[in-house]
RNA sequence: GGGCCUGUAGCUCAGCUAGGUAGAGCAUCUGACUUUUAAUCAGGUGGUCAAGGGUUCGAAUCCCUUCAGGCCCGCCA
């Protein structure tokens, strides 16, 4: 059984209405790993679903969360705003709400693309609704079981200046320190290094929870069953385990099923880090990957397995191997080694599956098609050339659209030189000919006046002449590859010339032979 | 120091909570298509399932040990 059904199975035994959680801390720079998340949570989901149960996803945006070290990636004049909530702070690209507002939208925008169905909620506005005043109350009168919580789960020495609740202040906007003893609901006296003292209203957004204790206390908030997260908090001692116990001795209430799941590696590169700008960011993973094949790379492995994301040609790869595995499901006949990804491409649709077989365009060739021909429809019109595209839908065209988009993004920020190749203006400069090859684009030249100028007639005119020539068909389709693109391979020649202007293919040739 | 995860064909991974003669894709090789390159198809090669021990009629699968790699442990998915 495919690893989201047996999750679902144990959620759907266990609960009546779940309520999956899944969340993000926009602090910084997004990461691929971040979408594992969201896609981990909206399988899961969609999973549920598929047992006929109604289950809810929720979004957590942690809008709350101070900012905790000026970033490289930001501006000098942002020192300022160290320590302050991120909903508080501006954007740094000025087209905003907020800093928070910055990093996530982008975001949202990739996981409403991945077909994610979740309520977004922003937690800066839970604590202006006063939702974390109970949980805040609770864990600063029980303080000391707090703190001894935190020391038996953790094995720690034992911290008495532990704040479960950090105060802001009111004159300088930066999380403050707490005084303990003078609490008494709903104010918490603090005083801050700038100097003020004050009181803050745990009912009002003037301070925020420790993450150790804000977690369960989301989890109290909206009864979560189950929440993906990363192992990070998983790890013995780790949030999870104090949350648990949290939730249960100080908020009286119960911990959600645990999904953890491991970090996504860079190919080649390590780990991501989103306080360090990353090569590939979640925005380069969505713009370069189709969304159904993005929910298919993270559903055909089991979440404790480590990702490598492949930003080269593993790209492909994974696309061509997501519509082996859409043509295997609609052909109703697979391997027992290809159950799972068969499965895991139909989670991928979250409940939608197509009802027939999709057109499908192999990948790869959309990779030379997209750099012969400029716009969408002239990639249409490469297509057509060899192909009947007219039983194509509307949500074929979409898909191609997309793909198309993805593949432009990916061969100029991405692709290896290998596979990329435009038309050189004229003969490539250091090209050497040798009189064999000469010979062969003079007569090409003439033959290719008389050629009609569709696909199949130039491929079969290049290959007559390069049979006759001793160069063989290699040695011509070598020669005219130099001519063209400076490179010793390239796409099939007669769908790649017939892309071009007759005339200009001519002259190129006569050029080169002379 | 504590803990988690991983180790199956050159590569990416299934199979491990049904213990019963090792699987898929990619790559590679061969052949076909009277176009051998980067749009097709059909075949083939390829693994003592990290190592050792145990349970069993039988173990990639369950148990123990070891080795290797990755990662986490009051910020980080």
């Amino acid at each position: 059984m495919h690893w989201a059904d047996v999750i679902a199975k144990d959620i759907a035994d266990s609960c009546e209405k779940p309520l999956i959680a899944t969340g993000i801390s926009p602090t910084g720079i997004i990461h691929v790993g971040s979408l594992r998340e969201a896609i981990t949570g909206e399988s899961v989901r969609s999973a549920v679903e598929g047992l006929g149960k109604e289950v809810r996803l929720i979004y957590l945006i942690d809008s709350f969360d101070p900012l905790r070290k000026r970033y490289d990636f930001l501006p000098a004049e942002f020192e300022k705003y160290v320590g302050m909530p991120i909903s508080r702070i501006p954007c740094p690209c000025g087209k905003h709400r907020n800093y928070a507002h910055h990093f996530v939208q982008p975001f949202l925008d990739a996981v409403d693309s991945l077909g994610v169905q979740c309520e977004i909620i922003w937690t800066h506005e839970l604590y202006e609704e006063g939702k974390f005043a109970e949980a805040a109350d609770l864990a600063m009168k029980k303080r000391d079981q707090v703190i001894k919580i935190m020391t038996e789960v953790t094995g720690k020495a034992e911290n008495p200046e532990y704040a479960p609740y950090n105060p802001i202040c009111s004159s300088c906007g930066r999380f403050a320190k707490p005084v303990f003893d003078t609490y008494e609901f709903p104010y918490m006296e603090y005083s801050c290094t700038c100097g003020n003292h004050g009181k803050a209203d745990v009912r009002k957004a003037e301070g925020k929870l420790t993450w150790r204790l804000e977690w369960p206390a989301k989890w109290k908030i909206f009864g979560t069953s189950a929440e993906p997260f990363g192992k990070d908090h998983a790890a013995a001692g780790g949030s999870y385990d104090t949350g648990k116990r949290i939730v249960d001795e100080i908020y009286g209430g119960k911990a959600p099923y645990p999904i953890p799941y491991e970090f996504v590696q860079l190919k080649g590169v390590g780990q991501m880090h989103k306080s360090l700008g990353c090569p590939v960011t979640g925005l380069d993973a969505i713009n370069m990957t189709p969304p159904e094949v993005l929910n298919y790379l993270f559903l055909r492995v089991n979440p404790s397995r480590a990702i490598d994301y492949d930003s080269g040609l593993g790209t492909l790869d994974i696309a061509d191997e997501y519509d082996r595995m859409e043509r295997l499901y609609f052909a109703g006949e697979w391997t027992e080694a290809e159950d799972n990804s068969v499965r895991a491409y139909v989670i991928a649709q979250h409940n939608h599956v197509p009802v027939g077989l999709p057109h499908q365009i192999p990948y790869r060739h959309l990779v030379n098609v997209a750099q012969m021909a400029p716009g969408f429809e002239g990639v249409v019109e490469v297509l057509e050339r060899t192909e009947d595209l007219s039983d194509m839908t509307e949500g074929d065209r979409k898909r191609l659209a997309r793909r198309v988009d993805c593949v432009r993004y990916w061969l100029n920020g991405f692709a290896p030189d290998a596979v990329k190749f435009s038309v050189c203006g004229t003969v490539p400069p250091g090209i050497e000919l040798s009189m064999n090859e000469k010979v062969f684009l003079k007569s090409l030249s003439v033959k290719m006046y008389d050629c009609n100028w569709d696909a199949d007639s130039i491929g079969s005119t290049i290959a007559d002449t390069a049979k006759e020539s001793p160069l063989g068909l290699k040695g011509g389709y070598g020669a005219m590859y130099r001519i063209f693109i400076g490179k010793k391979a390239g796409p099939r020649l007669g769908t790649f010339l017939a892309s071009m202007d007759k005339n200009f293919v001519i002259n190129r040739i006569v050029q080169a032979s002379g």
